[in-house]
DNA sequence: CTCTCGTTTGAACCGCCAGTCAACATGACC
DNA sequence: GGTCATGTTGACTGGCGGTTCAAACGAGAG
């Protein structure tokens, strides 16, 4: 009975409030966010959400990183399923366009990453967070890439697979902001295809989803 | 004497004002701008920013589009001055990677461009003007490409313009994302590296600043 | 000089919202 | 049942900041 401690939460009050974080400031943006609509979201009072995180600042910086570990480890557990690095490749690139696959919620996803961004302009913890969270994605990029190698489904005489991990990262950010912000030139079909292109010519395999 | 009118202002309050909001807009970030700032800034009282503009609302959209206008104006002159092709791409991505330049203040463009991507997520009109905005620099990139191959400079042989254009600005954003935030792996030199790379095998151009 | 009209001010108004707090609820443990 | 710790509430407040407004200002016209 000593490490009986506190064993009462049936429900993480904790998770449940990052959660609804989350989607409050995904649906009105950062700005927009107040403790009374988080509050709302899990049928709590706002005097709650503070009990459980002194401040405003710390639930929102906690819940921008908490979303985009949810959808790093769903992608990361889905590639590893995958036997083929081309088929990993291909997933890889249809999860990265918003607005591609409709059963997902991709540009609440990328939305965040907007969020992030302004934030971690003028906020040092979150530059240092997301340049984290930003190594994790290029990281699987060059994962997929290596692991291609080796099983010799991609040619080994390319580049440094960091490298072109980082470049098509970068491309894929620039290209998704367009998509997201309703570009009627950069529509998500053409986004796929340049992806897909560029993969090619970069990493020498041809996807063909 | 009809035509006289008011030939009053010795200062274009107007101008004052939104040069003003944008300096603020990139001290403090759009969030955190207030009226009292901006008529700070310009040695006014809040009250007259209000009557100038009705709302603090249309004065940040005005002052966000201003801003912009002006850097791509000043590029767009320094540009057309340069009589190679491959000076003017050179120059071109030079100004793209923010802080590379210490003369200018790069960093404070691209730090803009972020907020307008964030309001634009949720503000149609800021939308549509953020993908004018957009079209213009992409379609500078695409002219200095036709440019060169016009005068043999660049090889004629490769794709569309404006898709290497387009292609070309998306990776320019998301590197620039990276270095303005202070990434301790992707920084200016590191970006320049890259475009000036890509450029090559896109273009076809022997870029060597 | 005076009238007028566009400009400018500064105070006042007002709604909003993060954060505080005292009270209440619940359940574990004795 | 009683006690204590942890959760939970909802009313309150304090300040902030956008907006309003009546008054003042000042330059030009008559």
């Amino acid at each position: 009975m000593s490490t009986r401690a506190r064993a009462k939460p049936q429900r993480d009050r904790h998770q449940e409030i990052v959660e609804a974080a989350a989607q409050v400031i995904t649906d009105r943006g950062l700005a927009e966010t107040r403790i009374q609509d988080i509050a709302d979201r899990c049928g709590v009072s706002p005097g709650l959400i503070l009990y459980y995180f002194g401040s405003k600042e710390r639930l929102l910086v906690e819940a921008l990183t908490y979303a985009n570990d949810q959808s790093y480890l769903r992608m990361s557990r889905e590639l590893r399923k995958m036997p083929a690095a081309s088929e990993r490749m291909d997933r890889l690139i249809q999860l990265s366009v918003p607005g591609l696959l409709p059963e997902y919620s991709l540009l609440d996803e990328w939305a965040l990453w907007l969020e992030i961004w302004v934030r971690a302009l003028r906020d040092p913890q979150m530059a240092k967070e997301r340049e984290n969270l930003d190594r994790r994605w290029v990281q699987s990029i060059s994962e997929v890439i290596r692991y291609g190698r080796q099983t010799g489904e991609f040619p080994s005489d390319a580049a440094d697979a960091d490298d072109i991990a980082m470049e098509f990262g970068a491309m894929v950010d620039g290209l998704a902001i367009q998509v997201l912000l309703n570009d009627t030139v950069m529509t998500p079909a053409r986004m796929h295809d340049i992806c897909l292109d560029v993969a090619r010519r970069l990493i020498g395999y041809d996807g063909t989803r």
